[in-house]
DNA sequence: ATGAAAGCGCTAACAA
DNA sequence: TTGTTAGCGCTTTCAT
């Protein structure tokens, strides 16, 4: 098919060795320079990344886990990501979870097959035990969203305590007293933050955390359409719900919808994630927004640093890779102000 | 690091090609099928993909150009692509090209020079030079979406003009005259459908075909927003609108929105794509939905179909790869009922 | 700076 | 059925 280094040298007169210093910055006359040029040029080479691979142990590709593809929050961390690896001659191997712990096993194990140089992961489950093989191979993990005890990799976290804590303060600040939560699960890193943000909130402000305003939604939008349901039977009193991921919000919208109930007049919402919905909702939905696109970036950043310097490291007889030294980030989230906040310390009058 | 075949063999006393033969499944005799399962449990073995592929010249891995990531209708095709290749075996490359023509060019570029073993391409721009390497080199490519004349490829469509005729036929026969279009750009191969179909309703019911109706937004957000308000500023008189895709309708009703324009009092709507997003819309939107999943199954099984077949045909001295056969899979859409468009025909009564 | 040669882990042709 | 052997296209000593 495509021409070797083989043809090269023979079009040229000079060696192998020669042409594959050529291709890996390494010094070549002027003048030889030119003709391997003219021969890549009239055979149309390119390096054959896979036989480079064999040699070389580095696929110059990179495993990205993830609960699913079809999620604006992940896909929008993938994009920037994928972006900005490939832009360094990284290739991206997705694989989609759909939530569910097996397959994150599973693609965990693919990938390690695969050999990819590293990998990204947006945990849904447990899949320390599979990505512990990434490690003890002495290949950087980077986990998003969520840390793990026992799996010594460099972390993306936002600052889910603080935003949801943010978030609950400005209902409290408007005049409001029960308010809701529609909570995750309780096994996502996540979620168990943000709900503290909320309990924090209240119990700074001298307000009561009543266990009945917290409903579980396990960040599905029919989770959060069943929660917000529940919330308005049993809390008939609340005035405000917040809401603490994308799906749920969808899922609490549809719900609102569907009992008839009016923003802000009846309920005063915040919701999360995603500003095109926020905007394009009636009214505007006031929401927590997460910085997708600097999370990618660190992400693939902080991935590609750990790949670009291994070698030095490893080759100085570095203590074990279970024991390197990891770095977690963790990145400020931002709030974008709707009209789905009612002020109950003036006359009606609705303002976040 | 990993064990290798050569210690499999030294492990069993076999030779290498048994074991070889015994991955590919080759006959081996039972009790050294035994012996090896023993030294591949205990050595860890995994066979190395990359090696495989240096020796076979196939990747068993599918290159995924994409326009964006972030955009659900791509998502989800995708996702349900990506999990049939990868039970098949495959990895899946993803491509971003943040519908750029450049970066499809050299996402294609990219990929082929990793050396996968076929494409699945939503095409933003004209990428088609750059596709053809791949059918040229007899690797499979897959379109979704579109149609390039000067492509020959399998390609995977939906009813783009049966489905907006459709939805405008709705709107006629709720007894609205004036009804506009946010329409796609002019270049996209399904814009172009969509509309003619929009055309062909009209026509069809004795409608003149008033080109001021008519507003392009490139299907973005800001563009849906954009053609939304010049609507409505050239065509006062417009009791309803058709939306002909997904990110336009986020926009139009953003826009809605903003002017505190009533949905179907002032207007009716007629949308696109997310049956999320239309149930969490205020009060519930008509939309004309596509089926992703089957898209993206579609996708996958006429991709491997292609892979796993092609031997034969190929060592069967087949024609030349430009000119082999070609599916084009047509795909019927569907249509979810909203509360957004109302019934002129009955007193003031609001139904789809 | 360049060339010769070995070998990465695998498959496949051929022999046995 | 199994073993021997020759590469796939590249990188990388080691000489020169």
């Amino acid at each position: 098919m495509g021409a070797t280094m083989k043809d090269i040298a023979k079009r040229t007169g000079l060696g192998l060795a020669t042409i594959s210093s050529y291709f890996n910055g390494g010094n070549v006359r002027e003048k030889n320079r030119i003709k391997i040029e003219e021969a890549i040029e009239e055979l149309h080479f390119e390096v054959n990344e896979v036989a480079r691979g064999l040699k070389t142990n580095r696929t110059k590709t990179i495993g990205i886990i993830i609960p699913e593809l079809n999620n604006i929050f992940f896909a929008e961390i993938i994009t920037e990501a994928e972006d900005i690896l490939r832009s360094r001659g990284y290739a991206t191997m997705i694989c989609d979870c759909r939530s569910d712990n097996e397959r994150e096993k599973e693609a965990a194990d693919f990938l390690y097959h695969r050999r990819v140089d590293g990998v990204i992961v947006m945990p849904a489950g447990k899949s320390g035990d599979a990505l512990m093989k990434f490690i003890r191979a002495g290949k950087p993990v980077v986990m998003i969203d969520r840390k793990m005890q026992d799996l010594p990799c460099d972390c993306i976290l936002v600052e889910n305590e603080g935003a949801a804590e943010d978030a609950v303060r400005r209902l409290i600040d408007a005049g409001h007293r029960r308010i809701g939560m529609i909570a995750g699960p309780e096994d996502v890193y996540t979620a168990r933050e943000r709900q503290r943000g909320y309990k924090k909130a209240l119990e700074e402000n001298g307000l009561s955390c009543d266990d009945s305003l917290i409903a579980r939604g396990n960040y599905t939008i029919a989770g959060g359409a069943a929660a917000m349901r529940k919330l308005r039977e049993t809390n008939p009193d609340m005035t405000a719900v917040f809401i603490s991921n994308y799906e749920m919000t969808v899922g609490a919208m549809m719900e609102i919808n569907d009992l008839g109930i009016k923003i802000p007049e009846d309920i005063s919402v915040i919701g999360f994630d995603n500003v095109d919905f926020a905007k394009a909702s009636v009214p505007r939905l006031s929401i927590v927004t997460q910085p997708t696109d600097k999370i990618g970036r660190e992400a693939a950043n902080i991935l590609i640093e750990k790949l670009e310097t291994r070698e030095n490291s490893v080759q100085a007889g570095e203590k074990k890779p279970e024991d390197r030294t990891t770095v977690t980030v963790t990145l400020k989230t931002g709030f974008v102000e709707g009209k789905s906040v009612r002020n109950l310390r003036q006359s009606g009058c609705t303002e976040a």
